[in-house]
DNA sequence: GTTAATTGGGCTAGTGTCAGACCATTGAGA
DNA sequence: TCTCAATGGTCTGACACTAGCCCAATTAAC
């Protein structure tokens, strides 16, 4: 009846090395460490992680070999993000799309489509207290100063932080998983005045209907907001 | 601006044993392998949960010590399945929910909320085939002939099915781990008759919906279906 | 300068996990 | 009755991962 490989999928994407390694990028390229910040430190950050400080470095060691981080030792030293996005390209574009399985990419862009669509929903189906309105009204306007290195971080945010209002730090992170599954394209994607434009008016659609209570309007703004990259991915899969 | 949190949590739930016990307990109560059936050959189901057969063994045999299986030698043998859901009392209700933290609860219903509502949706905006109609009609046949030993078990296969019927594995698997959050909880709520036959309405509702090409319809529905018991169990926590 | 706190760098012993081979048991079919 | 394929049971050597400890480098503060 329920299909034996939904559940009996593998446990572990990989070992524990390669797993640090991808959170530690979803953590750089997601913006929750910006270019020039540090990460915590490797005894904090290892136990945040769950995993044990030898493995942390390894893994650590290659990013900072991949040109991610910078590290530096002693006192107010640290691992430090150099990494800033790629500007885009349409080459880019058709490789990362390449790179990635036309299979995988589907469903990462549904997944995407679901989760998110579902957070704004429950987000505005919930009384918000006036702080949880001032966080997510914070971000939309970070989001509208943002300058062009600026605006996929914070792009990211303003998506994340409807999730993380959720409360539910299970959909907080299915969210962000699902981010970083369409980061690369997102980041390979030329960004034109009047996307940005388009983009703006529709932020501001789904903070309009989270405040306004309307669970409805709420999906249907978020779901028009990703078709329109999800469009353009999907062009490149025929 | 990105919580870190969100994106530095755990990257490992616990150790190879313990979340493969995990994993087949899933498999067994939502029934993707029922009572009296057997798990696929140990090598196999080890090369599917990516473990090897070391570790898989020593979750069987928790789980046959545990009385959920029932493990034979020779060929034709096997894991056979011996958990049957237990009878619903309003004890093992309270008890559940309380052995369940109340934040934990409350994160695993707004996040089931969330990815079902959102499976939902990108199903009705999905063209269906004449095979998937047909899919989705069966588990909702199944479930409305269902008898009350097996009516928990098709429920959840109808869920499920919407979600795997996305064509979306990471959404697949997002519902089966929300199901199994609150598996516990809604194995303890006790089936009246009137129950069923409100619910029974509801499934209607979402395959009509889902059917007609309809998302909001869809979303609605599934919507009104899960607040019913996400009311009820929140009620406990107060 | 000197100090002290903080941070990365490195080592070791012990445990978890793996891949692969081989043994033991069962029962359908010849 | 015998055979043999399928399946669980067990062992071994290798590698991954961990916890805990101490060393080395750096810099703000004195």
């Amino acid at each position: 009846m329920v299909n034996p490989l939904t559940v009996l999928r593998p446990v572990r994407a990989g070992n524990a090395f390669e797993e640090t390694v991808e959170r530690l990028l979803q953590a750089i390229k997601l913006g929750a460490v910006g270019p020039g910040e540090k990460l915590p430190p490797e005894r904090e950050l290892a136990a945040l992680l769950g995993i044990s400080r030898v493995t942390l470095r390894e893994a650590i060691r290659a990013l900072q070999d991949a040109g991610f981080l910078d590290v530096r030792r002693g006192r107010y030293g640290g691992a430090f993000v150099t990494y800033v996005p790629p500007r885009p390209g349409t080459g880019a574009l058709r490789r990362a799309v390449t790179d990635m399985g036309t299979a995988d990419l589907s469903d990462a862009l549904t997944f995407r489509m679901a989760v998110e669509c579902g957070a704004a929903e429950v987000l505005a189906a919930t009384e918000l207290t006036a702080a949880q309105r001032a966080t997510l009204r914070t971000r939309l306007d970070e989001l509208n100063a943002a300058g062009p290195g600026d605006y996929r971080r914070l792009d990211t945010a303003f998506h994340l932080c409807i999730a993380e209002l959720t409360g539910s730090s299970l959909l907080a992170a299915a969210c962000a998983d699902a981010r970083l599954r369409v980061g690369d394209l997102l980041n390979a994607i030329p960004m034109l005045q009047v996307n940005i434009e388009h983009a703006a008016a529709q932020h501001e659609a789904i903070v309009t209907a989270i405040f306004a209570g309307d669970p409805g309007a709420a999906r249907r703004a978020v779901s028009e907001h990703l078709e329109g990259t999800a469009a353009l991915l999907r062009g490149f899969l025929s």
